[in-house]
DNA sequence: GAGAGAAATGTAAGCGCTTACATATTTTCA
DNA sequence: TGAAAATATGTAAGCGCTTACATTTCTCTC
């Protein structure tokens, strides 16, 4: 098996050869590469020169063998289809890229089984740490990483009840926030569409916001009109349709996310409704997304790109020290643009 | 150096472990995990639940280095912040995953300089195969890789006069397609907001099939007015506002792709300009956003589902049997929506 | 049932690097 | 100036796996 590569794959210089050009050890040559302060000016000099003619560079899997760490940092995120998550992991990648780390990023399609599949074959890949999105997963999973030694972070979830490294908001809060605005503003029929709830502390957190803010309005949570459904601009108006047909449909529609959010304004253009004129609706997360439709959507802002930058800085300490450190909340704040008003009289 | 992790870290079953605890070699261990057909039932049922009891997984390090192959397919897209490339590269990622390879990917915020960095630093993290985005890039790099012995796939460009392996589409036919629809209906003043074209063979190749098509109506090429912009939304809608801001504005602007569109939309709701009854828009890549907007955009479909799946396929024989296949060139299709109409008489 | 061929398994030699430890060299300062 | 301390370099033992080749064990066929 596999006699082709080793009949036909280049010959690569090795170590051995650079330190022997260079008239060195191949410890000397490996420390020049590693931790250059330890060796001489002269010396160093000699072995770069050396890696420079020959072209070397070090060969992956013996370095991995040998130092037990392969510099890969996985992270799995529900979907790259959209915005949602890309601007935080461009940060955290190009943060991590500062230390010297590369990202390797999976996409999960929200299936925890893909999950715990992907998680698997990162670690397989080398994955030093690996960042997930919530904390809501089998504990197998966490038993698995743990025996294994490699460090997570969950990102995207504030919740101090959970002892895990983490960076995040305080999802319910946010989403209480904006749903006491709505409230504020003389709604009564409150409608929400969300992501499914099912192994998804987000959108769970999302939704226990809104019912946060309607108790504190003296209104049944059990009133709110909730539609879960699966992510995309489609289900959103699909959501949006189902909503508006109701014997009294809402005046407001918070969504737990931009993407729905946009599907379900599509839907109020296509039934003819004007927002916020007939009805309101609010998105969550702040993508690109939401200043490009028209109106643009009012929805609670996430620090997306500082979350990245800060997820790549604790997930380097992690790796480094093998410290793990408190939880960390970031503020999200409310963007009231145009979709968001009072209701008709 | 590295204490820490040789004092706490886990002590992982090894495939001499499972070995001896299977009672057989550890040749018959390592072929029940890469060849089970191998070897004989009864062996193998003891060495898998050997390796259950056990909970042990392939060190990976050890394992590419004997190997000498990751299972890693590196990417390199210009952005990971908007969906054009997401779509194509999920389905890159999904048909790889059934071949048991890990896509690990990279972005270049279109910077050939970053661009090259993590050309490198893909290499160095044991990519066995690489794919590029269009073919231009310093000859250096190629020859780099070729030194390497790693292979490399260009998408979304389909270029015959190059000899690389490649799958895309042909840009300047499917963009002169385009501008022939908009100059068919009888528009004179083009305006046209690209990317940068430096670096970037498929925006310059989107350029000159606007070129072609003025030329083939009997127009002067240099009649058009080209801007070129980084990209972004709003980027485009500055583009936009120079382009209108023209003695004679052009009656159609021709975007170099949707998100450049899309801000140039915005920027004509912004100028009080109906679109398409004051100016026709056009976009290029028919991404989610083009049917987000409202008109929607008129623009030209690229089959990227399609496209990321198929490369994967390619790539996947490509390092199997290290045969470079001929370029393959998809259909695009143009999608006609609401931003195109006949100039005002 | 012997011999040939096929199939299953074992043996052991690396793969190319890092790093603990040993050794050599230079610096410091009493 | 010489011993101790600090610095620079070398030696060599793995890291855990794959796989060529050797050996053993089956399965036929005549």
């Amino acid at each position: 098996m596999n006699r082709r590569l080793s009949d036909t794959a280049p010959n690569l210089p090795t170590l051995a050869d650079v330190a022997r050009v260079a008239g060195v050890s191949t410890a000397t040559v490996s420390r020049c590469l590693n931790s250059p302060a330890q060796v001489q000016t002269a010396t160093r000099d000699r072995v770069l020169s050396a890696v420079a003619t020959l072209g070397y560079s070090p060969n992956f899997g013996a370095r991995a063998l040998a130092a037990r760490r392969t510099g890969i940092i996985g992270a799995i995120i529900p979907t790259m289809e959209n915005a949602i998550f890309a601007r935080a992991i461009q940060a955290f990648q190009e943060e991590l890229h500062l230390s010297g780390l590369t990202l390797l990023v999976a996409s999960s399609s929200y299936s925890p089984e893909i999950e715990a599949d992907q998680i698997r074959t990162l670690v397989a890949r080398g994955a030093d740490a690996l960042l997930l999105i919530g904390h809501d997963r089998d504990p197998g999973i966490y038993d698995f990483l743990a025996q294994r030694g490699v460090p997570v972070l969950i990102a995207w979830a504030y919740d101090p009840t959970q002892a895990r490294a983490s960076i995040g908001f305080d999802n319910r809060r946010a989403m209480a926030g904006l749903a006491d605005e709505v409230l504020r503003l003389g709604h009564r029929h409150i409608g929400m569409i969300s992501a499914l709830a099912a192994g998804n502390d987000r959108a769970r957190d999302r939704i226990a916001g809104v019912h946060d803010a309607l108790r504190d309005h003296g209104l049944d949570p059990a009133t709110l009109h909730l539609i879960e459904t699966p992510y995309s601009i489609a289900n959103g108006a699909e959501g949006m349709a189902q909503l508006m047909a109701l014997p009294t449909p809402p005046t407001a529609v918070v969504c737990g996310n931009d993407v729905l959010a946009v599907g379900a304004l599509q839907m109020a253009r296509q039934l003819g409704l004007s927002v916020p004129q007939d009805v309101s609706i609010t998105g969550f997360d702040d993508i690109e997304l939401a200043t490009v439709v028209d109106p643009a959507l009012t929805t609670v802002h996430v620090p997306h790109r500082d979350m990245g930058r800060a997820a790549a800085r604790l997930l380097v300490d992690m790796v480094g020290d093998g410290v793990a450190p408190t939880p960390v909340c970031l503020d999200t704040n409310l963007c009231f643009r145009g979709t968001l008003a009072a209701p008709k009289t």
